[in-house]
This record gives structure tokens, C-alpha cells and sequence, in this order.
DNA sequence: TTGTAAGCGTTATCAT
DNA sequence: ATGATAACGCTTACAA
């Protein structure tokens, strides 16, 4: 019997005889052949069968961060219909060992808020198969998916200065590849190499400097985790830069979940004597009714899905910016008189 | 330049002199050659460098049920320390297709739940790779990892029994493949494709029937959603069947979490009025001091991980059974008088 | 240190 | 309807 007839028999049953079809199959049983290998099969069909994703820390992070989840969902979803597995390649930021991204069978990449340098995003980008960014700077000749996060971020500065607060102070997330816990200065925000933390503290600074409010006095504090612990240190240390603030942004609703906490345990009241701003809009953001700005993670991850699995795609990079809608809360008031 | 050369180059770098290795690579450079082909790698050298997951349901779901989360962490952090990535593997329960299981480039396969006669996991099973079953029946040569569920829910039993409960209502998740929101009868109850559901009701059954209550008076209730809203009608449906019990029985956290919610919008008390348990021991079911059964979601994805990843495997199957502990909370009481 | 040659297990093409 | 042949791109003894 020919190698042909047997791919045959598993891959086009139409084009030959049941009985032979059946013969085939018994002989298979038979001898023990487990059917094609996926991975030859791969080789000559030069199709994996399954999309790459990077994402910003070691894989167990995701699945401890409501955002990333969101996303991870809408892009199931399509992998679902496309009928393309999901590949979870293993990207920690400290790590330089590129092998599980360049040697990963993958048909493409989705890169997720990757920091603009990571060797994993580079290594990705650097095969020979399609991919696409989200929440991360545009490269040339890749699709990506984001929203305006300075643009939103400027809309919380704005909401905070037309209630009155002139002295705020910050908390963002980690702003490059190691852990630097601690105040940030001005260089360092503008050098931050995550896009989507560098563009919110630059809207959040473009409002308050158009308003005339020096940002070099805000304090700035930088925090490695995305964690409701990590939002609690992060808002200790900003009041002990300045006590006098009346209101503390943070970059993500769970750093504020977090300066909420350590708010409530000063015994401070919000909003009647500090604001408190988040960013998302994740469920638990909006039971408790947080200042927040909304943006849409699971359509993030319908939008990078399609992209990357789009059959027609187009000779040109694809840009989607998705809508963000600023939902005030009851974190935020005027600041006390 | 000859192949092995090249070969060397990428993956043994010290096997031959630097300014060859750099000739090497700026030839590659030159002449855009992005690398060596993983899958192309794959073929020969045996190894596909990921493992394959295989869900309950489409790949959506999971990132939906903290229990699938949490033991999804714990998987994925034994494969961070293997470098293998992890393919999420699409198959759906109503789907017949397996073309995804069958043609996915994996080392391995770690099946989470799945119904007993699931044809993907059959698909999976039948490939000539490793394989660890989690929450499943044994099967021949297959690696296991799963707790004693029905002990567990006999505990749960033996609970409100001592309390004095003797009418009672169970809310289940699906016990097949196929949709059948409704109650469920014993023969049902006893086929169930779902060990984990099967084994928990046959526990709570032992303990109800040692006491001398006649099982077939219970209620029992089928959901195939494991949502807070199912817990919710399948509460209702519950008490439509008989207004007079004194406890509801959840086989999860999260349908308890419904059926709590449908108590408080009838003005029932919990537990002064009705008593409630659930099982699984998630977090919120901690805060919320739901009484529960907890069991080590984190440590049976390290184990499943464990059992797969080892290179030292065992002519025999593996049986990993991890305990449980019984959480009496605020939900449970002595039932009215 | 470098090169030669033999597969890895498929599927596409073409011929019968 | 079935079969022969030629890649797919790589790794790895082994030989030079």
C-alpha cells in the first residue's frame, strides 16, 4: 500500500473506496500507526495550526490580571472559530533567553503589552510569519490594536482639575524591564518602555501643565506588580512625599483598589478627603464605582484575533484604536476645603 | 558554506570559532534567512517544545471559572520552569471535530475535566504522546491527579446532617455533553459523563442514605453553565420542586454564589432560613465564609505539570490524589424549627 | 574546525 | 481510484 493512499484515507476519505478506506484504517490499528504526525505534516503544509502570545510577564501572571484575562478571552474566541490552538510561550521580562520564542511552531504572533525593547517582542517580530501588537508602539509593517491612552488619561487630569485638585499625586506601573520600586522622575517617565504607561503619564501631565500646574512637583511612584498590594505601598509612599495631596491617580483600577486600602487605613475618607482614579474599567471597578476610564479588553482581543487571522490580508499594516469612555465615580470629589 | 555550519552557528555557538559564527550570521543577514525552522527543528529532533491543554469547553470558558484559572496558573508555572509553552487546544464539547487535538505539535497532553467520552479526549489519548488526565477517571497507562470528591461532598453531607438537616436540594453542573438545564433523575445521576459531578453527587447520596433519608426524594437540579445566574435558577427550580427544604447543596462555589443571590431575592435567610454549601474553596467564597469544601486548584496544575514534564517517567502510571479540606463557614446553621 | 550524507514523516504533483 | 517521486528544512553521526 502507498504512503499516498494512506494520507489519503486520513486526510480526503471522499477521494477513494470506503473498503479501501477501511483497509487502510484496520491496517493502521494493526501495525500500531498512530495516524499523521502533526509535526511532519506541519513541515510540508507549512501550517502550524496555532498563533504565538507573548505577554508581558511569565504565563501564571496572566491569569491573576482581570485585563489580560479580558483579552486573552476575546482572542480565544477567534482562535475558536479560526480553529487555531492558542500557544502560551513563556516571555519573562528578565529573562534574554529568546529560544521559546524562535524556535515556537507557530503560524503568528500576538504580542501584548510587551515593553518597546523586550528581545522576546524582537525575536517575534524578527520571524518570518504576521503579527500584531497591542498596547504597545507602532512597527512598521505590523498590525496593532490600542486605544488612546493619552488622550483618556488627560480626560481623568481634566475631570480632576474642573473639581479643583491642583496637588495630586501618582502611582503607575512599572515603566521598565527591572524592578524599580520608588519615586520617578521626569526622565524617566518620558523614557518609560512601556507604551501604555509612558502615554498616560504624558496625558495626565499635558492636563495639568496646560492648567498651569507645575508637573516636576507631582510625585510620581513607580511600582513592578500590578497588585492590589503593590497600588497599597505604591499610594504609602506618594503620601509621604507629599501629605498635603488631594487626590491620587493611579494607572490601573487595581493599583487604586490598593490606595483605597491604605486610604481607608489612614482613616482617610474618599472622596471627601482624597480622590482616587483608576484605570480600566474592570467589573470590580465599576461595583464600586470608581473613577475610571472604560476600554474595551475583550474587543482588544476579538480585534488582534481577526487581524492576525484575517486570510485577506492587506499589504499594508492595519491600525485599530478602539474607543476608551471616561465613567466618573464615587472615588472623586471636590478636594476638601 | 555548508548546512552544518550554519546548524552550529545558531545552536551550538561554541562549537565553532566567533568570526565564523559571525560570518555565519550576517550572511543570514544578507540574504534575509530568518533562522532555523522550528518546525523543520521539530520534525528532527523529536521535540515540539509545548505541551498541549485540553478544557471542558471552548477555550473561552476557562478564563471565566477561577478554579480552571487557578489550576491553569499552576500549570503554566511548571512550563515556564520546563521552557515548553503551553497550547490551549480548541475543543468543544458539542463538537465532534478533533482535527485540532489530532494535528496539534505537542509533547504531551494535560486533559482538565473533560467529560468521559469526549471524543478529543479520546483524540488525545489515542496520540502516541504522554498524557496526564486531571478531575477524570483513571485511565489504562495514564498519569491521574484529582482529589477524593466524593468523600468530600460526603463531609458536606455528614455536615448537614449533624446540623439536623434532612430536606434538602442539590444544584449540579452539567452531568453530559449535551445541554439538559432541568432535574435529574437517579439513572442520570449515576450515568454521569462528568466524574467529578458523578463521584460528588454519589458522596452526598452515601451520606444522606446511611441517615436514612431516602435520596430520591432530593431534588436535585441540572445546570450546564457553571455561572452565578445558573446558580441562581437552578435554586429556583430547586425550591419549585420542594419549597420545603432546609439546605441547598451547590457542587460549586460559584453556582452556591447563584443560589444565595436567588435566597436573598426571595427574603430568605441565609442560614437561618435556608442553609447553603458549595465546593471548590475560592476565594471568594473564603471572603464571602461560604461553608465549602477547599481543594488545591494551584497544586494540581503544579502536579499535572509535574507528572508530564518529568523526564524520569515511570514504566507505570502515576496516580497523584490531593486532599481536601472541609471549610465550615456563616452559610450553614441548624435548619428553622 | 568544517563538510558529507542520511534521514525525520508528511503531502503535492503528476502519472498511471 | 491509486501509486511513484520529490520536496519541506532541519539535525546529527561520522568523516575529513
Amino acid at each position: 500500500m502507498s504512503r499516498t493512499t494512506v494520507s489519503n484515507a486520513y486526510n480526503r476519505p471522499d477521494q477513494l473506496s470506503p473498503q479501501l478506506r477501511n483497509r487502510v484504517m484496520e491496517a493502521a490499528r494493526t501495525l500500531g500507526y498512530p495516524g499523521p504526525d502533526p509535526v511532519a505534516r506541519s513541515l510540508r503544509t507549512r501550517r502550524a495550526g496555532a498563533v504565538g502570545l507573548l505577554l508581558t510577564d511569565q504565563l501564571s501572571y496572566a491569569f491573576r490580571d482581570p485585563a489580560a484575562l479580558a483579552f486573552l478571552e476575546g482572542l480565544t474566541l477567534e482562535c475558536d472559530i479560526a480553529k487555531t490552538g492558542l500557544l502560551l510561550v513563556p516571555a519573562k521580562p528578565e529573562s534574554e533567553d529568546i529560544l521559546a520564542v524562535s524556535s515556537a511552531s507557530v503560524d503568528g504572533f500576538v504580542a501584548y503589552a510587551m515593553p518597546d525593547d523586550d528581545p522576546h517582542l524582537m525575536a517575534a517580530l524578527a520571524r518570518p510569519v504576521p503579527a500584531v501588537v497591542c498596547d504597545q508602539p507602532d512597527v512598521e509593517g505590523v498590525d496593532s490594536v490600542g486605544i488612546d491612552d493619552h488622550a483618556a488619561m488627560r480626560q481623568i487630569g481634566e475631570h480632576l482639575l474642573d473639581l479643583g485638585h491642583r496637588r495630586i499625586g501618582v502611582v503607575c506601573m512599572r515603566l521598565g524591564r527591572a524592578v524599580m520600586d520608588g519615586p520617578v522622575d521626569i526622565t524617566r517617565q518620558e523614557g518609560a518602555r512601556y507604551h501604555v504607561q509612558r502615554n498616560r503619564l504624558a496625558g495626565l501631565r499635558e492636563a495639568f501643565t496646560r492648567a498651569g500646574v507645575a508637573w516636576d512637583r507631582i510625585p510620581v511612584v513607580e511600582r513592578f506588580d500590578n497588585s492590589v498590594a503593590a497600588g497599597a505601598s505604591g499610594a504609602a509612599e506618594v503620601l509621604s512625599l507629599d501629605p498635603g495631596i488631594t487626590a491620587l491617580v493611579a494607572t490601573s483600577d487595581v493599583l487604586a483598589f490598593g490606595a483605597m486600602q491604605e486610604l481607608e487605613r489612614r482613616l482617610q475618607r474618599v472622596p471627601q478627603d482624597v480622590s482616587v482614579t483608576g484605570f480600566d474599567g474592570v467589573a470590580e471597578a465599576r461595583n464600586r464605582e470608581l473613577t475610571t476610564v472604560v476600554q474595551p479588553f475583550l474587543e482588544k482581543g476579538h480585534q488582534a484575533g481577526k487581524l492576525l487571522l484575517d486570510p485577506a490580508r492587506r499589504p499594508q499594516a492595519r491600525k485599530v484604536i478602539l474607543d476608551t469612555e471616561f465613567l466618573p465615580g464615587r472615588t472623586t470629589a471636590a478636594p476638601p476645603v
